[in-house]
DNA sequence: GCGACAG
DNA sequence: ATCTTGTCGC
């Protein structure tokens, strides 16, 4: 797997595990707006989507998207560096004030302790939450997902059709991120928030790309 | 060296 | 994630 010329990993490491270092675990309470965050692909552009969802209403209040060019290929452990931009750049665009984001990806459950969900809610200072489809880092002890080095509880296993790796991103405590992921487990095997952000990235792919400006954007 | 490996 | 036909089941 390559990345790019001059890009040192060993320098992106000792980031992530600073970075790591800044995860807050707090209680989160009266959690009215949840918003999903979601990317697609196609070729080497990234349709990202972000979805205020009310909790009380059960719908979708406001959408905020992104088309960008994309910069980093997938790397398993540095993802955030592929879709955290893209992701940022949509979350920006929405006016309603949210409680808390759900990621598709690890938060905490990552080998440095900061995986997608984790770094956005760093970087943006958010209460965040990673909701990842299978497994990257950690071992399975009944419900719960511990760290093999330091026995540290890092996520849980909450099933919603199927298994999801549930973990803190940032100023969330796992059983306030398992909770608000259990409840919106709706009629999809991912929890409401982030289907509707999954349909609406790629119902942006399907859109005919518009004209970059000089930093990858386009218009959505 | 071998196996694991989010999206 | 994306590519990509048919096929099984409600």
């Amino acid at each position: 797997m390559i990345v790019p010329r001059g890009f040192d990993i060993e320098l992106a490491r000792r980031v992530q595990r600073r970075l790591a270092e800044r995860v807050v675990q707090i209680p989160l309470r009266d959690v009215q707006y949840v918003v999903g965050v979601d990317v697609a692909y196609k070729g080497d552009v990234a349709f990202s989507a972000a979805v205020v969802y009310s909790v009380n209403e059960g719908r979708p209040l406001e959408y905020g998207c992104s088309i960008n060019k994309v910069v980093f290929p997938y790397v398993p452990t540095l993802l955030s560096f592929r879709e955290l931009m893209p992701i940022v750049r949509a979350l920006r665009k929405i006016k309603t004030k949210f409680d808390v984001v759900l990621v598709d990806g690890q938060g905490i459950a990552h080998p440095y302790k900061l995986g997608l969900a984790a770094h956005l809610g760093v970087a943006l200072g958010i209460a965040s939450i990673g909701v990842a489809k299978s497994k990257l880092y950690g071992e399975i002890r009944g419900n719960l997902i511990q760290d093999p080095r330091t026995g540290e509880v890092i996520g849980a296993l909450v099933i919603c059709r199927r298994p999801l790796y549930v973990s803190v991103g940032n100023m969330v405590t796992l059983d306030d991120a398992v909770n608000i992921v259990r409840s919106l487990c709706k009629t999809s095997s991912m929890p409401e928030p982030l289907l509707l952000a999954h349909n609406k990235a790629n119902e942006l792919k399907r859109r005919q790309p518009a004209e970059f400006d000089k930093w990858g954007e386009a218009p959505c």
